[in-house]
RNA sequence: GGGGCCGUAGUUAAGUCGGUUAUAACGCUGGCCUGUCAAGCCAGAGGGCGCGGGUUCGAGUCCCGUCGGCCCCGCCA
């Protein structure tokens, strides 16, 4: 028999009352976390979102006791009764309010449960696709909920502290233009324009920029943002960014700022950040890691053999020095144990990254032990040796081709491995900015230049007449904020001259007309007295699961979706009524309608 | 677009070389029980193995397809 609030108000959540409180009258309200029946006295575990509290029932309480033994888990109920010292000898050192607990006097039960289809539990091992479809059952346990609380308090922090230092929360459009350039866009038909698509933001780049124009100065926005690229651990269809511009600042302006940002945001998870954080630039990042990324919590850093091996008589060597390319190697201290097996692990992970195959060499008692000894001369052999730092032991690996290529392969393999022997800390947290990306790409097969970070970052001003010159050595003022081996964060300055806007455009290869067409907004804009102005982004989601422990991002968003971009509980995407597509003329194609959902 | 792993009671898992009636734990239901807190003890219900084909005397076990989940490559300015 359910029965109603009434007149009934909460003094204190669960986990509140504790010893100074002993002898007071309370008034709790709560999900029943667990019922322990002992025919005689019942004990309820109360639970809300501050944690526990023991009820209990004694059998003189008549019909109150009767009720109590009915109770099951997930019913809601409300509870008067007399906060108590428990029995000595009773007390729960593993509770908060361990100490104490309610002499239960009244009982209403607001509501009941059906049998969960997974218990409430801290720890879990109950599979994702079960979590999803009932997630607010999964967003009742304590870790999620502990999560999800200190993402509130992240976002106030960061609300708080950019508002001090003078930034403005502004809006920007949801709705909003399809530009080319960056991910595949999602896109939203427009009904009073028939044929014509809204694009959900990438990010809101050029509104951030036009606020600037706008003489705003500083702006921020807690902002969801779209991608329609596929899913990670670490990567949703919409995600959230910290997102922040500023006016008549260069790099170290930003830098600064947003150094003071992230140290508040980590004092918030209880964590002391001592700025400034680490610099490298990006080309010491990819030469010594492989990566733009990367994670500085150990060493095995990649080690340039090029000069010393380009007249290398193993041709796979030679032939990568005389095409341009480089030699490259790790020097894994103590790898010459691995198995067979983990050195097929290791071939099959460089492959998967683009190389040819692994050259390997285990250096055991009785010296080289490898596939490529016999294309070495003891000289070149000794300089190896020699330039790695290697001893008997160790297991050397190497990376033979395009920069690119070598470098992402031991980039990768040295984060497999240092996972393999443990390297990689636990506990700590390494920041890491890298500075001076490139500005520009060339797209092999689009056959085009395409930008590094996007079409509206500033080159770096010593590099400006390179442009037309030496157009991929331009670096641009661009800065990534990295995180145990994540990037958390990217800006940069951005160009604030139509010309030179223009020009980027133009080297693109984005046609005048399609600028206009596509940007000419912001070129007109920029037309205006535009001022010098930069900013930035991090991923909230990425800075909650790392600060959080978490394995994905998943975890610290409250309704994720699944790799195929679904969401289980809500059971969207889904199919429409015919009378919606209708009213946008849309029309869908013969192949899609077979497989549409209902 | 591609590679890998995984789908068995509500949940988590076991299930041998294809062979009777598919196991266990937790949960659930009922009973007993006055200091438990993963309460305890006793009894019970509950699935036909993601779905669809095929091979076979016989399929949870083998084959093909398909759906779903996870990790990764490509993609993600």
């Amino acid at each position: 028999m359910l029965e109603r609030l009434g007149d009934w108000k909460r003094s204190s959540y669960c986990a509140e009352p504790a010893a100074v409180d002993i002898g007071k009258t309370v008034t709790l309200m709560g999900w029943v976390q667990r019922r322990r029946d002992h025919g005689g006295l019942i004990f309820i575990d109360l639970r809300d979102r501050t944690g526990l509290m023991q009820l209990v029932f004694n059998p003189e309480a008549g019909v109150v006791h009767a009720k109590a033994h009915d109770l099951r888990s997930e019913f809601v109920i409300a509870v008067k009764g007399a906060v108590g010292k428990r029995p000595v000898g009773t007390e729960n050192p593993n509770l908060k309010t361990g100490e104490v607990e309610v002499v239960v006097k009244e009982l209403k039960v607001l509501n009941d449960s059906a049998p969960l289809p997974f218990m409430i539990e801290d720890e879990t091992d109950v599979a994702e696709t079960t979590r999803f479809k009932y997630r607010y059952l999964d967003l009742r346990r304590a870790s999620l909920q502990r999560k999800l609380l200190l993402r509130h308090r992240v976002a106030m922090a960061t609300r708080n502290y950019l508002s001090e230092n003078g930034f403005i929360e502004l809006e920007t459009p949801v709705l909003t233009k399809s530009t080319p350039e960056g991910a595949r866009d999602f896109l939203v038909p427009s009904r009073l324009a028939p044929g014509n698509f809204f694009a959900l933001p990438q990010s809101p780049q050029l509104f951030k920029q036009i606020l600037m124009i706008s003489g705003f100065d500083r702006y921020f926005q807690i902002v969801k943002c779209f991608r329609d690229e596929d899913l990670r651990a670490d990567r949703q269809p919409e995600f959230t960014q910290i997102d922040a511009e500023m006016s008549f600042v260069d790099r170290e302006d930003v830098i600064g700022v947003m150094e003071g940002l992230i140290v508040r945001i980590f004092k918030e998870a209880g964590v002391d950040l001592k700025p400034p954080f680490p610099r490298m630039t990006y080309s010491e990042a990819v030469g010594r890691f492989g990566v733009d990324n990367p994670d500085v919590r150990f060493g095995l850093e990649l080690k340039d053999l090029t000069g010393a091996l380009k007249g290398s008589g193993f041709k796979v060597f030679a032939d990568a020095a005389s095409r341009g390319g480089v030699i490259k190697a790790l020097c894994v201290k103590g790898g010459a144990s691995f198995s067979r097996k983990d050195l097929d692990d290791l071939t099959e992970i460089a492959v998967s990254f683009g190389a040819r195959g692994l050259a390997w060499v285990k250096l055991t008692e009785e010296g080289w032990q490898s596939p490529i000894a016999k294309f070495l001369s003891d000289a070149e052999k000794e300089t190896i040796v020699k330039a790695l730092g290697a001893e008997k032991g160790d297991l050397l690996l190497f990376g033979a081709d395009k920069a690119a290529v070598a470098n992402t392969v031991l980039g990768r393999l040295r984060l497999n491995i240092g996972g393999r022997l443990g390297l990689i800390p636990k506990e700590g947290y390494s920041f890491v900015w890298v500075t001076e990306f490139p500005m520009l790409d060339y797209d092999e097969t689009e056959k085009r230049f395409v930008a590094v970070h996007h079409p509206f970052t500033a080159p770096m001003e010593a590099d400006l007449e390179k442009l037309d010159t030496d157009t991929l050595k331009v670096r641009a003022q661009a800065y990534d904020l990295v995180l145990n081996g994540s990037e958390i964060g990217g800006g940069s300055i951005r160009i604030h001259r139509s010309d030179i806007q223009a020009k980027v455009f133009e080297k693109l290869g984005i046609a005048k007309e399609d600028a206009e067409l596509r940007f000419g907004f912001l070129l007109d804009a920029l037309k205006f007295g535009t001022p010098p102005h930069g900013g930035i982004a991090f991923g909230l989601d990425r800075i909650m699961s790392i600060i959080t422990g978490s394995e994905s991002i998943r975890d610290v968003i409250a309704f994720p979706k699944t790799q195929k971009g679904a969401d289980l509980m809500s059971d969207a995407p889904s199919g429409v009524d015919a009378k919606q597509l209708e009213e946008l003329f849309i029309r869908l194609a013969k192949k899609v309608e077979k497989t549409e959902k209902a």
